[in-house]
Parts: C-alpha cells; sequence; structure tokens
DNA sequence: ATACAACAATTGCATGTACTACTATTCTCG
DNA sequence: CGAGAATAGTAGTACATGCAATTGTTGTAT
C-alpha cells in the first residue's frame, strides 16, 4: 500500500502529529511511542521469524542450516580457520551446550574438526576441514543471495542504512546478548 | 516448492531508490547491497534475541511469558474475547500443535478455558476467563514499558518510522510466514 | 607443595517445537 | 442422498535448546 515510503532518510516527516515536542519532555506522548515501539517489537518478531523460514528454506537443498553456515563463515574468517567453543558461544548467538550440540553434528558430517590446543588443554579447537571448507564456498553465495533475495530487495538503500544504524545503537545499548 | 514470492506484487513499490550512487545499475554493486543486507540480517537476529531475552527477563517476576501475553492480549481484543485455536496459530507464530500446547498450559492455570463451538462442532474456541483478564492487565503494561525501555528507548521517532514502514514492506511482500 | 577459586567444555535433565499420523466433523457435488 | 475431499483439533515422536551439575585444567594464595 504506502507507497510513500521513499524514506529520504535523515530530513523525515514526523509521524506524529506535532513536532515541536518533547524529546525529553515526559508523559503525554509516552503511550504514543510505547505503542509505536510495540508495534515496531511486533513487525521485527515476525520479520526475523519469515525470513529465517525462507532462507532455511532455500538452504535446505544443500542439506545445511543458516546457523551452520554461520558457523563455518567465522570459521573461515578466524585465524589459522581455528575458533575456541568460548569463541563460537559469543559470536554466535548460542548458549555453550548449543555450541557443543553444533559442533558435534558438524563434527559427525566431517565439516568440522575437533583439537586441543598445546597451551592450554581446557580449551578445545574447532577447526575447518577440506570438506567444510568446500561446504562453505557453496553454501556462502547461496545464504547471500538468499538474504538479498529475502530482504534486501524490499527495501531501499536508505532504509537498510537506518535499519542497520538503529539496530546497531540498541545493540551497542543492551550489551549485545552477550551474557550467556 | 510452491513459487514463493516472484519479485514484486502487483501494486508494490519497488524497493530500489535511484538516489545519488549505484542501486539500480545491475550486477557490480549487487556485492555491496548484499554484504549491507546481510549485515542487516545479523543485526536483526541479535536484536530480536537480546530484547527477547531481555523482555522476558522483566516478565518473570510474573510467571508469564511474552509468548503468552501476546496470545492474552490477542484473546482480550478479538470479538467475545474468544478465538479459534486456527486463528491463534495464524496469528501467533505458531504450528497447530504448538498452539494445543500452548493453550494446555495456559489452561492450566486457569487463563483461558476451552469452550466449543455449537455451529461448527470442529472447532474449539479458546476463551479468556476472568482470572486470565487480569493477568493481562497485570502483565500488559509491563510488557510494553520494557519494550519501550529496551527497544523504543535508544531509538529516534524517525528511526522506529522508518524502520516499521521498512519491515511491514518486508512482511507484506514476503507473506507474514503465514505458511504453517 | 597444597588447597582453592576460576574457567573451558561436556553431559544430564527438563522443556518446547515442529512434523506426522490420527480422529472427528463439515463440505462438495455427482 | 452419500462417498470422498477438506478442515479443526489432538497425540506421538524426534530433535534442538538452555540450565545446572560435572569433569578436567589453570592460576594463585598460603
Amino acid at each position: 500500500m504506502e507507497e510513500t515510503v521513499r524514506t529520504s532518510a535523515p530530513g523525515q516527516a514526523e509521524p506524529v502529529s506535532e513536532s515541536g515536542d518533547e524529546t525529553c519532555s515526559s508523559g503525554v506522548d509516552l503511550g504514543e511511542r510505547e505503542r509505536e515501539a510495540l508495534d515496531l517489537w511486533a513487525a521485527l518478531l515476525r520479520v526475523t521469524n519469515t525470513i529465517h523460514a525462507r532462507v532455511t528454506e532455500d538452504l535446505v537443498g544443500l542439506g545445511i542450516t543458516p546457523e551452520e553456515v554461520e558457523l563455518l563463515m567465522r570459521l573461515s574468517r578466524a585465524p589459522e580457520e581455528r575458533l575456541r567453543m568460548v569463541e563460537v558461544s559469543r559470536s554466535l548467538l548460542l548458549s555453550k551446550s548449543g555450541v557443543t550440540r553444533l559442533v558435534d553434528r558438524l563434527e559427525q558430517r566431517g565439516l568440522v574438526e575437533r583439537t586441543s590446543c598445546p597451551e592450554d588443554r581446557r580449551v578445545v579447537y574447532t577447526t575447518l576441514t577440506e570438506q567444510g571448507r568446500q561446504a562453505f564456498g557453496e553454501a556462502d553465495p547461496l545464504l547471500s543471495v538468499a538474504v538479498a533475495e529475502h530482504l534486501g530487495r524490499h527495501l531501499s538503500a536508505q532504509e537498510i542504512f537506518v535499519m542497520r544504524e538503529g539496530l546497531h545503537t540498541v545493540l551497542k545499548a543492551e550489551g549485545d546478548a552477550a551474557a550467556r
């Protein structure tokens, strides 16, 4: 419907009735802002859910999930193509035990390997195998295309910019859920 | 494999813009846009994850989850405060059996009730109980505050506006994951 | 040297979800 | 009518997740 999206970026018309408002004053329009934030939240939830389903669907042919590709990507970018379990846990959105299981599955399929660290024998490195490198080489472009197709395609460059900006602000302020 | 969403729906504005730099020129800058879309996607995932954790945390005192509040809200807004299971399934992001279990849990706690429909005896209505209405009355403002606090607080009115706009565009185009 | 706290990773357990199969009811149309 | 398709809802099964407890390792204070 609304084709007015266009969002000419920064200089934006206010959706709210009047503009010379309170940025810091309190009270009155809080309800309005709250309502909008709630709506934004609902939209966020639905979009991530939808896109995740679509992207997963697009990757199912390769027998790999987006999360697995994500891990492979982190590994391929890491120095010496290896990461400690706890590092994986931090970079992915997964608890420590979740990482253990994820690596289990990938190891069974021969895409990664566990190696232990000689200096600190508590740590276990997850390393990329040749097969894993190859699988990543196939899956990565497909993932990019899927995300561009299902998400990026529908947004203008400005919208993407504003959204990235805003989301990164939120992440910075809320601490990125690193607490696990 | 039904063909999901070919490019743009009938009356849909193309997201691609024209102002300034690259954009609709074919090919070359696709990599750039792809990269940005991927980054946006990652941020989207992290934000929803983080905020969900924070909001859940804020509600834990009432012994209720955001998903449950969501159901209670849908019910309270529905005509006669009742919804068919399949309607719940559509409005929440949940499979049919998932709805059965969710309603099971809520029914055990006395917040909702199952009643059957006289006209169509296949359908089961989920209705709000007095206790459920009360629980919603407590939880709803808390949810709003939590979302405003953790999400809305960090964004300008313009950012919220642009993000809502963009996300709704995506939802419209991608079909809202109604396929379940 | 020994005890002890902190840390990395794994495992057991409980929970929640989706997928599939199944029953009951309603709809369709020959 | 009445047989088959379609729909609403409920179980059974399999799997993934997080939390908490456990094992093994390192660093540090006594």
